[in-house]
DNA sequence: AGCACGATTAACT
DNA sequence: GTTAATCGTGCTC
């Protein structure tokens, strides 16, 4: 793939919200010691600000928040359930914490190798959960503050395939638990919601 | 210093 | 539909 076909900074430093829509269809690639990895990016879910109460900023800056405020563009990556890595790519300005998590992708380059890091899966899970797709791009906390527009770094995001408005389905962000009303309804979980595309040769 | 829980997954009944 | 696995983080004592 094309250098230049890396998604520049500017994109990230904007609304939340509007970089989660607009990062479906995209291409996250990976580059590992044993070859590429890649997939189109299906679904995304937007975690906007401190005042969100689903969004781990809540709490402040803290040490495990500090990349959701710095600078655009680059990966907020946590652990959680004490085994899962999930991807964020953090977005607006510097100071302000808010960051898009990448829940799926539709896996293009590197096959062989998902298929490895999932042995035992079916091929339809390989990457259709948030912690699934880290598994099976072998992402972990060693990625975590990865500037995600150079071409230098081994994880970056490309352009991709376009998406239609009208193919990507919007709802309620997912497993929230007890987290209160407005932020448990708030629209910011963004999927394409026919794959139909994909099958073309 | 101790504890409850989580932006989940996979394996169950 | 239900639940165990598993541990870093942030909050309470």
């Amino acid at each position: 793939m094309q250098i230049n076909s890396i998604i520049p900074a500017p994109f990230y430093n904007r609304d939340v919200v509007q970089v989660a829509r607009e990062l479906i269809g995209k291409r996250l690639v990976r580059r590992s010691d044993a070859g590429l990895i890649s997939g189109i990016i299906s679904e995304t879910e937007a975690y906007n600000g401190s005042q969100d109460l689903a969004c781990h900023a809540r709490a402040g800056r803290t040490a495990r928040t500090a990349t959701m405020y710095g600078p655009a563009g680059h990966a907020y990556i946590y652990f959680t359930y004490g085994m899962h890595w999930l991807l964020n790519v953090v977005t607006g300005e510097e100071g302000y914490p808010a960051a898009v998590l990448i829940r799926a992708i539709l896996p293009q380059e590197g096959l062989d190798l998902i298929s490895k890091n999932r042995t035992g899966v079916g091929r339809e899970h390989w990457t259709d959960g948030p912690a699934k797709l880290t598994r099976a791009l072998l992402i972990g906390k060693e990625l975590n503050g990865i500037n995600l527009t150079n071409s230098d770094s081994n994880l970056w995001i490309e352009a991709g395939v376009p998406i239609p408005q009208d193919n990507i389905y919007v709802s309620s962000r997912i497993g929230l638990g007890k987290t209160p009303e407005p932020w448990l309804s708030m629209p910011w979980r963004f999927r394409i919601s026919d794959l139909a595309f994909m099958d073309k040769p």
